[in-house]
RNA sequence: GGUCGUUUAGCUCAGCUGGUUAGAGCGCUGCAUUCACAUUGCAGAGGUCAGUGGUUCGAGUCCACUAACGACCACCA
């Protein structure tokens, strides 16, 4: 079982074959997992990747979040599942076959039907998607892959089939007419985040209807104006306020308008003439001006950008040949009172950037603040709201909690349907005017199925328990199977842009289905920027491939410099040295095991992880309470999700603390391989969860056991009889170096004799620490094989080291009259806070209303600094 | 236009509820090297914490304003 290590750790070797070791072993499955019946549940559902792409660095740093934090859980005895998926994505992922279609063959998806089509589409969705799953295994993500799903697989056609039956059935889905962000080019709706704003110069046309109709507007779109039904003016504005409720009959351009004044508050009066023409049929503002007012809806423009029939000479042309067509006739007639020069956004299809035509339509929606029977009453909206605001569901950073719920608020009913092909279709049919929602086709003649298809966001809103055997482990009102078991999951981890796409959604969606929220905390992560600041995308070709960086520096290496000084929320750059600096740590960690293990006897081995070796030293004494604090850190940072902090203590502690002062001890102290192979059992446990493969790598060479399943270790926490140290200490070993250079010198001058005997006089609180430290380095850097030790009185500003009868004076860096200051310093802060914390503690309404243990903390504060306060006193 | 974020060493970033002398990694400078590791070790230089004002015994941290950069949302008649 014991074999060497090779000199420096080469993750090629390892990585794959440590991977499916994992796989085989069936411990990514929490059923396989030797729990206890009542053992917790941990559930992740990963953020199903788009199989549009395959992945990229933003990516890996989820992974490696995500599997830190499922590693950790499974080390603590969670039942833990962490269940990987993809998105099919159906608007990007349909346009990125179009377009690879047209390229290759120069032929559109309607030169090739709908059913050929789709098979084109599953064809790339299984390439895809194979890349992307090799992709997640080199990253070391722990996935439960035998509960693999896709939002677009049978099992999750049949669980969206059933949300649409149910919410249609409760009256939460329904079909409207509506405005929609209308792509002419593409005959297809948009979602609002799927319109790009260009800016673009445009010309400001002011003018009367007629001449006979007493205000002027201002449009940019004048063939529009051939189906306005009413002027907006602002109710404060005086100029107009004698207009408001009358209605006249104008002729425009050669049509007769019905026009109405109206007032509403949302009307600029600085703009233009402060004035504005609605067109109910082509502007969602308008829309609902028209609503409100109860206005007629003339539509103007037809799906195809053509102006429409009934509009005499203007049927038929295009929007923009109309457009001139009445700019003309306007000019003409001397309509016209200003043409101004104006930059404004012309609203474009994310797809083919043609203008976007806001239309009405018929479209599939979902009420978000219409009264659900199984919501007790509460809207989809208001329950999804309550979650965030009674802290039912947490947000990581806690802004997003803010930002969450101003877009809630603000939420319209949800447009789901979508003209697009590859997707969830719509369980509808329809006959004239009949419409019949269904699982199957309805009997009789003449029905025509929904062509559309659901927006992808309905699907991947279900994601928590459409995964978990939802509907069939849900009947009436009672989870069973998966869904029992692992929902609400606990943690959604996920970038901050699709906050309100996604999350939002599956807020709502988890509540309809069951009533409950689909998770307890959202952990946002930042973005991945370039080197210089960038967002990485695709046109810029400025993204990096995670499997090429990981060829070079391991995986492992790649997950800690994603994991390493990342905080949720805030973006971080690529930095290739970064990762370098990471590998070269593992490789650190890989030969202090190296050096570690080859040192040690077999009974060394078997040392258990959990119980404290004895007896100890000093120098044993201080390395284990640096062990057990770094453990309390990393227990404590991660409970907090502050992953970056806890492997911040790691590191420290294994390089720092480890590698150069405590192996160098072990060096000449001797007999230590039991608390050595103690130590490192226990580091590798605890970093196993960041950077798996080495720790696995490592393990299993002196372990017949999987590092992955060994559990996080019970160390006692008996700490009294362990020693502190602060974290400067490091610093006070600048004499170190001169020590030894004198010591050298001494000899090569044949000054010295080979003494055995060394003393050195150390001063501080720890002064036996430093001294035991001190002398071992002076001792090993020296060739003196044993010393004899011995603490002296302390001053403050000498070391003084005595060789055999030669003794070397080393002069500490301490200026007296900069101790003075900082002693006075010093003393001015505490009675600072002395008298603040005994003002506090005087207040009885604080005393009162505390904790207690708050109370009791304080005063020992407070006579702490007293006690520090005397002896700063005493000491000037 | 609204909301939010960022600004700390040459670079990339930490810094929790205000509390001793502001930290890390990389880079830089000097030194060391038959040692588990040159993917190494030791030491050093380098910061008026974007600016101004305020609260406080005490501010990188809290408040206000300013500036630069960035993100999101909305709208642009």
């Amino acid at each position: 079982m014991k074999h060497e290590l090779e000199k420096i750790y080469n993750p090629d070797l390892f990585e794959d074959k440590i991977y499916q070791q994992w796989e085989e072993s069936g411990f990514f499955n929490p059923d396989k997992l030797n729990l206890p019946d009542d053992a917790p549940a941990y559930t992740i559902v990963l953020p199903p990747p788009n199989i549009t792409a395959k992945l990229h660095l933003g990516h890996s740093a989820m992974l490696a979040i995500e599997d830190l934090m499922i590693r950790y859980r499974r080390q603590n005895g969670y039942r833990v599942l962490w269940l990987p998926g993809t998105d099919h994505a159906a608007i990007a992922t349909q346009n990125m076959v179009e377009k690879k279609i047209f390229a290759e063959r120069g032929k559109t998806r309607h030169d090739l039907g709908r059913e050929n089509f789709l098979e084109e589409v599953n064809n790339f969705v299984v390439e895809t998607q194979a890349t992307i799953l090799n992709q997640t295994r080199k990253m070391g993500a722990s996935l439960d892959w035998s509960r693999l799903a896709f939002t677009l697989d049978e099992e999750r056609q049949r669980a969206v089939l059933k949300m649409f039956l149910d919410m249609h059935q409760e009256g939460i889905i329904y079909r409207g007419e509506r405005i929609v962000n209308w792509c002419p080019r593409c005959h297809s709706t948009l979602a609002d985040d799927e319109v790009e704003y260009k800016e673009q110069a445009a010309k400001l046309y002011t003018f009367k209807y007629s001449p006979d109709f007493p205000i002027a507007i201002s449009t940019t779109r004048p063939e529009t104006k051939l189906g306005d039904t009413a002027v907006a003016v602002n109710p404060k504005d005086k100029r107009y306020s004698d207009y408001i409720g009358k209605e006249y009959v104008v002729n425009f351009c050669g049509q007769t308008l019905k026009i109405k004044i109206i007032a509403d508050r949302n009307v600029e009066m600085d703009f233009g003439t402060g004035a504005l023409g609605v067109t109910p049929a082509h502007s969602v503002v308008d829309w609902h001006m028209a609503e409100e007012n109860n206005l007629e809806i003339i539509k103007v423009i037809n799906e195809d950008g053509f102006i429409k029939d009934d509009f005499g000479v203007y049927s038929g042309l295009t929007a923009l040949v109309a457009r001139d067509k009445i700019v003309n006739y306007l000019r003409e007639h001397n309509l016209i009172t200003q043409e101004e020069e104006i930059v404004n956004n012309l609203s474009c299809c994310y797809r083919c950037d043609s203008p976007i035509e806001p239309l009405p339509s018929k479209q599939w929606f979902i009420a978000v603040d219409k009264p659900v029977v199984r919501l007790q009453g509460k809207s989809l909206k208001q329950a999804a709201l309550d979650l965030a605001q009674n802290g039912e569901v947490k947000f990581l950073p806690e802004r997003f909690n803010k930002r969450y719920c101003d877009w809630m608020e603000n939420l319209h009913d949800w447009c789901i349907s979508r003209q697009i092909w590859f997707g969830h279709s719509i369980p509808a049919w329809y006959k004239g005017a009949e419409v019949y929602v269904g699982a199957e086709a309805p009997i009789g003649e003449g029905w025509v199925k929904d062509e559309d298809t659901l927006d992808t966001w309905f699907s991947s809103g279900m994601w928590t328990f459409s995964t978990l055997g939802w509907p069939d482990n849900y009947k009436d009102g009672v989870k069973s199977g998966d869904l029992a078991r692992f929902h609400p999951t606990q943690v959604l981890e996920t970038g901050y842009e699709i906050l309100t796409l996604w999350v939002s959604r599956m807020m709502m969606m988890s509540l309809f289905a069951l009533g409950e929220k689909p998770f307890s905390h959202v952990y946002l992560h930042g973005t991945i920027l370039d080197e210089s600041g960038k967002k990485m995308s695709k046109s810029k070709g400025n993204g990096i491939d995670p499997l090429e960086v990981i060829k070079k520096y391991g995986s492992d290496a790649v997950r800690l410099s994603l994991l390493m000084g990342a905080t949720p929320g805030n973006d971080s750059r690529y930095n290739e040295e970064k990762i370098a600096a990471k590998r070269n740590f593992i490789n650190k960690l890989w030969n202090i095991s190296r050096f570690i293990l080859s040192g040690a006897s077999e009974d060394d081995l078997n040392v258990s992880a959990d119980i404290l070796p004895k007896p100890l030293t000093l120098a044993d004494r201080w390395i284990l309470s640096e062990l057990i604090s770094v453990r309390k850190i990393v227990d404590a940072s991660y409970a907090d999700f502050n992953y970056s902090y806890g492997a911040d203590a790691l590191y420290d502690f294994t390089w720092n603390k480890l590698a150069d002062w405590y192996l160098e001890i072990a060096k000449v102290e001797k007999n230590k391989g039991t608390i050595l192979v103690y130590i490192v059992k226990n580091l590798l446990i605890m970093w196993h969860s960041s950077i798996p493969y080495v720790t696995e790598a490592i393990w299993q060479s002196f372990n017949d056991s999987i590092l992955m399943i060994e559990q996080w270790p019970k160390i006692e926490d008996k700490l009294d009889f362990l020693v502190s140290v602060s974290e400067n200490d490091g610093d006070n070993f600048s004499f170190i170096q001169e020590a030894i250079s004198s010591i050298r010198n001494a000899r090569s001058e044949n000054k010295i004799e080979p003494s055995r005997k060394v003393q050195a006089l150390v001063f501080g609180e720890r002064a036996d620490l430093l001294f035991s430290q001190a002398a071992l380095l002076v001792g090993l850097r020296t060739g003196i094989e044993s010393f004899e030790l011995g603490v002296d009185v302390p001053t403050s500003d000498s070391i003084k080291i005595s060789l055999g009868k030669t003794e070397i004076y080393l002069l500490g860096a301490i200026d007296p009259e900069k101790e003075k200051e900082r002693l006075l310093k010093e003393r001015a802060n505490l009675e600072g806070l002395i008298t603040n914390l005994s003002q506090r503690l005087n207040n009885e309404e604080f005393v009162a209303r505390a904790p207690k243990d708050i109370v009791r903390a304080e005063t020992d504060k407070l006579n702490r600094y007293k006690a520090e306060l005397e002896n700063i006193t005493a000491a000037l």
